[in-house]
DNA sequence: ATAAACTTTCAATAATTACTGAAAGTTCGA
DNA sequence: TCGAACTTTCAGTAATTATTGAAAGTTTAT
């Protein structure tokens, strides 16, 4: 396999599993162009090698800038922008980790919250509801404790992880 | 908040939050439709409570068995098939786990695996998509392997997790 | 203050994905 | 073996989501 197949190979898998993941194709390819780029890259080279729009590429970096993945990079003498994206896959994960705490599963916990403490009737299908629901509630909120506490351990912490694991 | 509205919140909700994770709304409202029923219920039922088609309930309904979440249920004395989710919260989300590693994470590790094998002809744009490729496979498949041997402590596991990685 | 160089916005449109409903298929009891 | 009761399939359509591109906005150098 030559560079630039493996080059799209990576690009649109990483697309595709970006759907996947609730971020849409564009922004994952731009995310994964960037990620195995040499070099801070601007709109123009982007647009230009993912064969997309200049709005699409405005839009979608900027919501990679919102999840905090890329950066705005000044290069000295240049008048354009030029961005980049952490490099640091662990650091990477962290961010990812973090912002889908924070954008999908804390909402989700509030309201299962607000489900689980409704009026008892004793109904059997009251209990039930309640019952189910706290139990999720459970489960989730000791989820993303779990995360959360995994992700601030910084440096390694996925094997560190690991390690205290299986051990 | 009464039984009714409780229990519309959370179908919705859920439902959406389906839509993030790769399946589809109709299909996370049906899975949450069951898990606060008090007893099986069938086609009809759920189309019913869902407002949503026969046709559209049939193939909601298969691909939750594909997955392993939903099973048919034999009533006795009965002619049509009810249908039931499992109700272990924790026993729920070491399926969904395994089946996303199987379906989702063990692909995008082949195509890292493939893409950062390629033969290194010492460029710079080269050494890089092989190192960060790389890079990006190790953690996968360390995360892939967590998940796995997580989750087959069966019993308790989230919670026994915890206290390993925290005491 | 102006204009060139660049970025953002957003209405229109395209692409994708989900849903319907009726026809075809299956199963079961008599 | 037949037909009623039920389920599945799938072509057509609806709903949703992503993308374009041109106009409006911004920044900077002179």
């Amino acid at each position: 396999m030559e560079y630039q197949e493996a080059k799209d190979k990576f690009i649109s898998t990483w697309g595709s599993l970006g759907t996947l993941w609730g971020i849409n194709k564009a922004m994952a390819q731009i995310q994964a162009l960037l990620f195995i780029s040499t070099k801070p890259l601007t709109m123009e080279e982007i647009m230009e090698d993912l064969k997309i729009s200049r709005g699409n590429t405005s839009m979608n970096l900027r919501q990679l800038m919102d999840w905090g993945i890329v950066t705005k990079t000044l290069v000295p003498g240049e008048r354009k922008e030029f961005f980049t994206t952490e490099k640091d896959v662990q650091e990477l994960s962290r961010i990812i980790a973090k912002e889908r705490s924070r954008r999908e599963i804390k909402p989700v916990i509030k309201v299962l919250e607000e489900v689980s403490s409704i009026k008892n009737d004793n109904s059997e299908k009251t209990k039930e509801l309640i019952k189910q629901t706290k139990a999720l509630h459970e489960l989730t909120e000791t989820m993303d404790v779990m995360i959360n506490k995994l992700v601030d351990q910084k440096r390694n912490w996925i094997t560190k992880s690991v390690l205290k694991l299986f051990k």
